[in-house]
RNA sequence: GGGAGAGUGUCCCGAGCGGCAAAGGGGGCGGACUGUAAAUCCGCUGGCUAAGCCUUCGUAGGUUCGAGUCCUACCUCUCCCA
């Protein structure tokens, strides 16, 4: 399936792992070769941080500017209030402006962490699409961009068809979705020579009707790139947890936890994921994915450590990685385990099932209760079995408490 | 506009003669086994000040000792006719 690139652009993604479907590859990868492709991936708004799904294209983008090209990042600040039907089997409510508005501020800070932004030739830029989809005229828009797009078609592709054979209802705001989308890739192009958009293999028909789209109105031609849909070995949808997505911004996913998401992949994924995750040298990638057994725990700790480097710093990897390795190896008390202050009044006399409720460990008092019933919960590393404890500074250690949920969730419970 | 049907445990799908905190499955969590893996097996999967109490079946009323189940109105969706 590799095809011989010239352009490191191609190669490395393709070595990677990255690429599942493109439009005219070999034309891309003249472009490429040249330094002249200029990229772009579109985020929606439809939450306050971007998620591990992101950091994929994220990492397009990344090898894009490596290889001496223009990378774009483009906030959907306008397709989101129409919303993507793509992968949907139901409409989902209609988020706000305002919504909407405090998402995408949420969410730029974290591409500065992959992308190098500025002026110059390969700096990234980014830019907003409510910045002209909001300002469109309804008729002139028709007889403009309209005109271009056959309904026979639009019904054929995925994201619609899907939806009318399993006879869900689509709205008409979200059947304009891929003409937004469509419309966005023609007014980057115009607007700053973009030339190449990218994304998840749910985008290609988004993706490619803005090719079309492009070539219909006229403007230089355009180029579709899109990744594998990212699934576990074991066939779950991946970045789910359970306490929801792997986020990217550490107020809403740890450092820690994000270190630990990584820690814990299966097997079988840990080759693919150093490539598609870290910018780990191919050869050092080859060698830790050879590892066999239970050798390859080592190859998951340089995964956990590479990733989080890339997105939250060398510093938060380091410090995850040692707290991870006094807790797991050492079974010792990590200080930087994630800590629950409670007040010092609050605390003397607590109960132990309230404790592990205030730390997020479980859900309700309820939960705590079957968890002791099966033997999950630990107070210090001791089984708790008495769902009447109560807290006492007898309990403390180095002025805290740990709190454990299974064998891999450790919360401290210092009070203050 | 006329007619027929559907909305169930806020993760999803889905049973439900008037006695129901509500079958079953998926997913998830925990336990055992391991290597902080997978697979497998077992348990759990409304809330609480917990042998008791409280809140849940689209919404609001009603019938009844008692309603997810019956009645009325309304909302939303699907299908057929116009």
């Amino acid at each position: 399936m590799s095809a011989p690139f010239k352009s490191d652009f191609l190669r490395t993604l393709d070595e990677r792992g990255f690429i599942h479907q493109g439009s005219d590859l070999a034309g891309l990868d003249a472009l490429a070769a040249k330094g002249e492709a200029i990229g772009y991936v579109g985020y929606d708004c439809t939450a306050p941080s971007l998620h591990i799904g992101n950091f994929l294209t994220m990492m397009m983008l990344y090898w894009l500017q490596q290889s001496g090209n223009k990378p774009i990042t483009l906030m959907g600040g306008g397709t989101t209030m129409v919303g993507d039907p793509s992968g949907k089997d139901e409409t989902r409510a209609l988020r706000t402006v305002a919504e909407i508005e405090a998402n995408k501020a949420s969410i730029k800070g974290v591409f500065g962490k992959i992308l190098r932004f500025g002026e110059g030739r390969t700096d990234a830029i980014m830019i907003d699409n409510a910045d002209w989809l909001t300002e469109l005229k309804w008729i002139g828009m028709l007889r403009e961009v309209g005109r271009h797009f056959s309904v026979n078609r639009m019904l054929t592709m995925d994201s619609v068809r899907l939806r009318l054979e399993r006879e869900q209802e689509m709205s008409f705001i979200e059947f304009n979705y891929m003409v937004a989308q469509s419309y966005d890739f023609v007014e980057l192009a115009r607007r700053t020579g973009c030339n190449l958009q990218m994304g998840g293999s749910d985008q290609w028909g988004n993706i490619v009707n803005g090719v079309d789209l492009g070539r219909r109105m006229g403007t230089h031609q355009l180029f579709a790139l899109t990744t594998p849909l990212l699934t576990t070995a074991s066939g779950a949808k991946m970045g789910k947890t359970a306490q929801g997505a792997v986020w990217l911004n550490a107020e809403s996913f740890s450092p820690y936890d994000f270190w630990q998401y990584w820690r814990n992949t299966e097997d079988a994924d840990v080759g693919k994921f150093l490539k598609l995750f870290t910018i780990l040298p191919m050869h050092e990638i080859r060698r830790l994915e050879a590892l066999q057994g239970a050798e390859i725990n080592e190859a998951k700790k340089a995964l956990a450590n590479a990733a989080t480097e890339l997105l939250h710093g060398s510093a938060a990897a380091e410090a995850a990685a040692e707290t991870a390795r006094k807790t797991f190896e050492e079974g010792a008390l990590a200080a930087s385990l994630p800590t629950v202050e409670v007040a010092r009044t609050e605390f003397e006399g607590m109960g132990l099932l309230t404790a592990f409720v205030r730390a997020g460990l479980v859900a309700s008092t309820g939960e705590a209760r079957r968890q002791v019933k099966a033997g999950g919960l630990r107070l210090n590393d001791a089984q708790v079995s008495d769902e009447r404890a109560t807290l006492s500074q007898r309990d403390l250690v180095e002025g805290v408490v740990k709190l454990s949920l299974g064998k891999k969730k450790h919360v401290l419970i210092r009070p203050a």
